[in-house]
DNA sequence: TATTGTTATACTCTATAACTATA
DNA sequence: TATAGTTATAGAGTATAACAATA
């Protein structure tokens, strides 16, 4: 389904012309003034994350991958049979979310569930060989991608960061 | 439409079973193995600006607003008729994604689309009088929001911490 | 009763391609 | 030709609610 609109209403819209509004000039030309936003924390937090994101999405597995799939690949391939309710846990997201993540794995065919013996509730996460081939692919394109990033920073810098960034989601 | 899936097989999908899988245990007992993605910018970056972004939708404009609406106010409140391109380069987004953020903010009547005299190609979009009063308010809770977490950081760490941000995403 | 996994549904964010009106 | 805006389409990310199987 494309963008979902409430109501059709666009150009001519309802909306009373605005009294207070400024009739001199319609248009903003110019530079543009930015306010407070490059001040604020979460914008700047944003942007840097959105930087990283689009690096990574071009980079990693050749576009094929998003950071939450290559999250859940390291999980699953450092603890084989990871519930998912578990890698919901890890990840921060909603066990109903895991689902579909692990969907689209396993029709790539990189991981595969397996109902476990012991608790014949859990459907564990495995990699296949495939998905462990591709892994270590990952990994190198992932550290590159980090390193393009963690580059702009000393060691000592890149430690305070990290710590900083730590104190947040934490 | 819900989440999309290619095809169906899911359960017994027909990818063989991992000859090199260990066998042992077929479940991930125990405490969860992370490996590196602690030590990672990506990672803790993403998570961090999961939780600000958390706690935005929660907690400014009653859940009704999304940080990048509300720069999109802040932009038309400071720069009245700016067009939506140089919104587009200014939240770094493209162009056809603002006209959808642009239309839902015009559906609530908080911004107003007026054809440029000068320029009719333009569309400025201009913030209306309720606009405004709900812009007040989300000013309020935004310093609210974003003191939630500058107050983790002495003064000199904050200045810190956004310079290596703005060093990421410039 | 509680937990694990699943489905259905819905909303947001974002992009690309193709188009219209205007410059 | 180029720019501003728009539409159609698509896919990812995420959430909530309700449910089945199992514990």
């Amino acid at each position: 389904m494309p963008r979902t609109r409430a109501t059709p209403p666009r150009r001519g819209a309802s909306v009373a012309r605005d009294s207070t509004a400024p009739e001199a000039s319609d248009d903003a030309a110019g530079p543009i003034d930015t306010g407070i936003l490059p001040e604020l924390l979460g914008f700047n937090l944003r942007r840097a994350q959105i930087s990283l994101w689009r690096d990574f999405t071009y980079t990693v597995g050749s576009g094929e991958v998003r950071p939450g799939v290559f999250s859940l690949m390291v999980l699953a391939d450092l603890n084989p049979g990871i519930a998912q309710v578990d890698l919901s846990a890890q990840l921060n997201i909603d066990k109903a979310s895991i689902v579909g993540l692990v969907d689209r794995l396993e029709d790539k065919g990189w991981v595969q569930r397996r109902r476990s013996t012991v608790d014949r509730r859990r459907q564990g996460v495995h990699l296949t060989d495939e998905g462990r081939r591709w892994l270590k692919q990952l990994r190198k394109d992932m550290l590159e991608h980090e390193k393009r990033f963690t580059r702009l920073f000393t060691p000592t810098e890149l430690r305070q960061l990290i710590g900083f960034l730590r104190r947040i989601h934490s």
